[in-house]
DNA sequence: CCTGAACCCTCTAGCAACTAGAGGTTCAAG
DNA sequence: CTTGAACCTCTAGTTGCTAGAGGGTTCAGG
């Protein structure tokens, strides 16, 4: 007799590795459906919700937003729907990801190409201070042009 | 006669590179003085404003949180001070930096997998989907104690 | 001197994705 | 029945800005 079990919202943290207000944040903004309470108000899950949630919970861990979680939950909610749409989504995603390394790697070899510049001695010769330090124009407006954005 | 120039909120953020917005924040936060101001209420600034916002912007651009931008920018002051700190925080941020590096590598990774071995056909077949969803246990609480936080 | 465009002002609210806390209620074991 | 853990709602805080409303100032051209 495999009769459905319910169980509370910590059992559900624990069965999903999300934490309990963190649970409560995605229902309230929709990620997560109501769920069935018991007569004095607490929430009441089955094994739907687990799946959902570690769902929810691996696509976050690769990185995807929770916008992208909703819509990837509602494709595959849909399984005779071609999945060009996932791929589009993951695609996508990918590529911001290659993004954010891309300009990670840059600010971590110019970091460690300050650090180890850096003698260990006073502020004054300090390279990390250096680099971060501007060279002002001692008065003229010169600069102005700059579109810098 | 190189006599100290005043101008105004834009053009700082012209010779800065920051958003007239973000340097109002700045002073919000405390990052920034609070600049003189003109009769009715514009703010004054001069080349120091510029160094420091040029400073804060190059220390952001290298990732600095605010918080640690502004510890840099009063070290950086101390001119005679042993920059032993300077490079605790640019070193610890330059692990964060790694850190990070190491778990968007990692996500990437597990993305291109993924979408390599989609085959644009169905959401029923698709891998991406499917690395997503768990497979439950139908009923028993088995997985009860996993200790996930 | 006056006008009008371009700039400036303050204040509030919003974004993402939660987290923390206050203050109160319910559940389940003993 | 009591107790304490777990649950409830609601608000506010985090980071680093950005957007908008609703207004005031500045300054060059006429």
């Amino acid at each position: 007799m495999t009769t459905a079990q319910t169980f509370s919202i910590g059992a559900l943290a624990a069965r999903s590795g999300c934490k309990v207000p963190t649970i409560r944040y995605y229902e309230g903004i929709g990620l997560l459906p109501e769920s069935p309470r018991t007569e004095g108000g607490h929430r009441q899950y089955g094994d739907e919700a687990v799946k959902r949630l570690v769902f929810v919970r691996r696509s976050r861990e690769l990185g995807f937003t929770l916008q992208e979680v909703q819509s990837l939950l509602e494709l595959s909610s849909d399984r005779a729907r071609a999945c060009a749409e996932v791929d589009a989504i993951a695609s996508h995603h990918l590529s911001e990801v290659e993004h954010k390394i891309q300009s990670l790697t840059a600010m971590r070899d110019a970091l460690s190409d300050l650090i180890e510049q850096c003698q260990r001695t006073t502020i004054l010769e300090c390279r990390v201070i250096d680099a971060l330090s501007p060279v002002v124009a001692t008065s003229e407006p010169s600069v102005r042009d700059a579109p810098l954005r």
